[in-house]
RNA sequence: GCCGCGUUCGUCUAGUGGUCUAGGACAUCGGGCUUUCAUCCCGGAAAUCACGGGUUCGACUCCCGUACGCGGUACCA
């Protein structure tokens, strides 16, 4: 039987991270087992609707490289994927229901009528357990709501069957209602899916995530410059572990190693430090073109777009997101606004003194200048003026770039040119006046 | 209240009866390297495996109970 998995989201506002996050899992699960990977929309919820939620999940998906094989735009036409543009559908199964007596009309809903004896279990795939429910816990339950629409109690189910959903794989927030599900399963006669409840990613304070807790949606990691691999890579470490204990992974690796056994059933804290590593170490894992590939399209509008590159070694060591390149380069390319107190911290007293005899070492220095040479001349002329070399070297790193922390100092003056690191010292010199 | 799921270092986790005086990673602390910041290297601290009972020669691992957390109990999903 092909496998055949959905991620159901309901465009009722920006999708966070934990969208993506069992987006992965679908997908992983699909490509793993040569099988679909469907997106429905479940949008039955009129009063919660946000048309643009439905764009952003597109973004994100995209974005992460989970591209869905049957679904709006994609393998087949938009409608008959969005459960709004199915009502006759819906409504004709629930006449069927109807007439079987299982169904009763209330207040303009048609609700199920549930079996009160005996129990409902399924064997679930994450944890590898039973689940069961008395029966008696479960109240009658409305299959069509007044207005018309489903409730997702209804039309997942018999979404599921007609799209012939193999695999469940959900958030575990639907565990309780899962046995109205599996009643209403019987009551068609209908052959269940398998399924899969996942715990869900929580806040700060342990419950589920939100947009109270300032959850992300993914395309914000994006904007943050957080590489796509990187944040699918993290996203994969919540809950789910690689069999070797490795922590850097491709997903092509985790669909060849992906076993729902190993998913861990308790619900995970999404922790952004971790994410800043893996982000950094994906940065340094990159070759310096490719590096500056993505640097080009994260920083659409940079000012020195075709020098950028020249940067990029100074900076691949010394980074944890695309965005971190600006305040660590901008001194390279754009004028220098000094501050006083910058200099001050450096504790030198005669600090103008020293500067002059800088910018005499740097006129007399044979061009094109040479790192070894710099170094040492610099390091003698401390000596000569009972500095440290730290504080030599500091100060001309201010002068240059106003800034306690650059790049590589020498590197950073390979960029600059050395009529314009003349022309900053001279510039550092006249604000000491 | 009732029903269900969960509970190993601050965080993500490994662990499926003995090799666990519990391993790794992030964060943190200390040291080394170093002209700043990073990177890199070395080392430390950090979980009485929620608690209490069983079962067993032996339990983090199995069973029962309790506590706590979360979810459901909606014409939300």
């Amino acid at each position: 039987m092909e496998v055949r998995v959905r991620l159901a989201p309901s465009p009722t506002g920006t999708p966070h991270i934990g969208t993506a996050w069992q987006a992965l899992f679908d997908f992983v699960f699909a490509k793993k087992m040569n099988g679909k990977f469907i997106l429905r929309l479940e949008d039955t919820d009129r009063e919660r609707y946000v048309p643009d939620s439905v764009t952003q999940i597109y973004e994100m998906l995209n974005w992460l490289g989970f591209d869905w094989d049957e679904g709006p735009d994609i393998g087949g036409p938009f409608e008959p994927y969005v459960q709004s543009k199915r009502l006759d559908i819906y409504k004709k199964y629930a006449t069927e229901l109807l007439d079987k007596e299982i169904a009763y009309k209330e207040e303009g809903a048609i609700k199920f009528k549930t079996t009160k004896d005996g129990e409902t279990k399924w064997h679930d795939l994450v944890g590898d357990k039973d689940i069961s429910f008395p029966n008696n816990t479960q109240e009658d339950f409305v299959l069509i709501k007044s207005d018309g629409y489903p409730t997702y109690n209804f039309a997942n189910v018999i979404d599921d069957h007609l799209m012939q959903i193999s695999h469940v794989l959900r958030g575990n927030e639907f565990i309780s209602s899962t046995p109205k599900h599996l009643m209403v399963y019987q009551a068609f006669g209908w052959q269940p899916p398998k399924f899969a409840h996942f715990p869900v990613l929580v806040g700060s304070d342990r419950a589920k995530l939100s947009k109270r807790h300032g959850a992300k949606g993914a395309w914000e990691f994006r904007d943050e410059g957080f590489l796509k691999e990187a944040v699918v890579n993290f996203l994969a470490l919540l809950g789910w572990s690689h069999p070797e204990g490795k922590e850097i992974f491709s997903v092509s690796e985790m669909i060849n190693l992906f076993e729902f056994k190993d998913i861990n059933a308790s619900s995970a804290y999404f922790d952004i430090q971790k994410l800043e590593w893996l982000n950094g170490e994906y940065i340094r894992k990159m070759s310096d073109e490719d590096l500056a590939e993505r640097l080009k399209e994260f920083l659409v509008d940079h000012p020195a777009k075709n020098k950028l590159e020249m940067a990029v070694p100074l900076i691949k060591d010394r980074i944890k997101k695309l965005s971190d390149f600006v305040p660590l380069t901008d001194f390279l390319w754009e004028k220098v606004e000094y501050e006083k107190e910058v200099f001050d911290k450096l504790n030198i007293k005669n600090e103008k003194q020293v500067l002059n005899s800088i910018l005499d070492e740097l006129k007399n220095l044979e061009r094109p200048w040479k790192s070894e040479v710099f170094e040492q001349t610099f390091r003698d002329l401390a000596q000569d003026l009972k500095l440290s070399a730290t504080q030599m070297f500091q100060l001309i790193r201010v002068a240059i770039s106003g800034q306690l922390v650059t790049p590589s100092l020498f590197e950073s003056i390979k960029i600059l040119g050395e009529e314009e690191t003349l022309n900053r010292i001279k510039a550092a010199i006249s604000l000491l006046e």
